[in-house]
DNA sequence: CCCTTGACTTCGG
DNA sequence: CCCGAAGCCAAGG
């Protein structure tokens, strides 16, 4: 497992349920401000993780672009509205109040290099 | 080793 | 405000 993924992975699962965030977002938390694409492709492979919560992971629109990668179709928006997010037409609302920054929350910087 | 693709983001027209 | 192009990083062919 590339240590980039498990960057990743440790901000997502610490995600709490009914917020979400995006891949920018996570990207910057875990040092790789211009990554957030491969944020993405990493989800894509934390389908061997059942413990990742993917589906609160959106774009910086707060748009379920992610949700065509999941089982069904409603699936990724059928868990967040079970998470009290609120979702019409594959857009989460009141975005702002439901997003979830890592970097503040968990008290990171994102001038802050994450190397260990 | 070079080219293409992708669950993104930002700037420009 | 909407559409198109470029930049970015990693993985696969």
């Amino acid at each position: 497992m590339s240590d980039f993924f498990e960057r990743v992975y440790a901000v997502v699962v610490q995600i709490p349920e009914g917020r979400v965030t995006s891949y920018g977002a996570i990207a910057r938390a875990i040092g790789a401000p211009g990554s957030a694409r491969t944020v993405g492709y990493a989800m894509n492979a934390s389908h061997n993780n059942p413990e990742i919560p993917a589906h609160r992971v959106v774009n910086r629109n707060g748009l379920l672009t992610g949700k065509h990668h999941f089982e069904g179709t409603r699936l990724m928006q059928q868990l967040l509205e079970n998470e009290g997010v609120k979702v019409v037409d594959d857009q989460i609302q009141n975005f702002s109040q439901h997003f979830w920054d890592p970097i503040s929350e968990l008290g990171l910087d994102e001038t802050l290099n994450t190397k260990e």
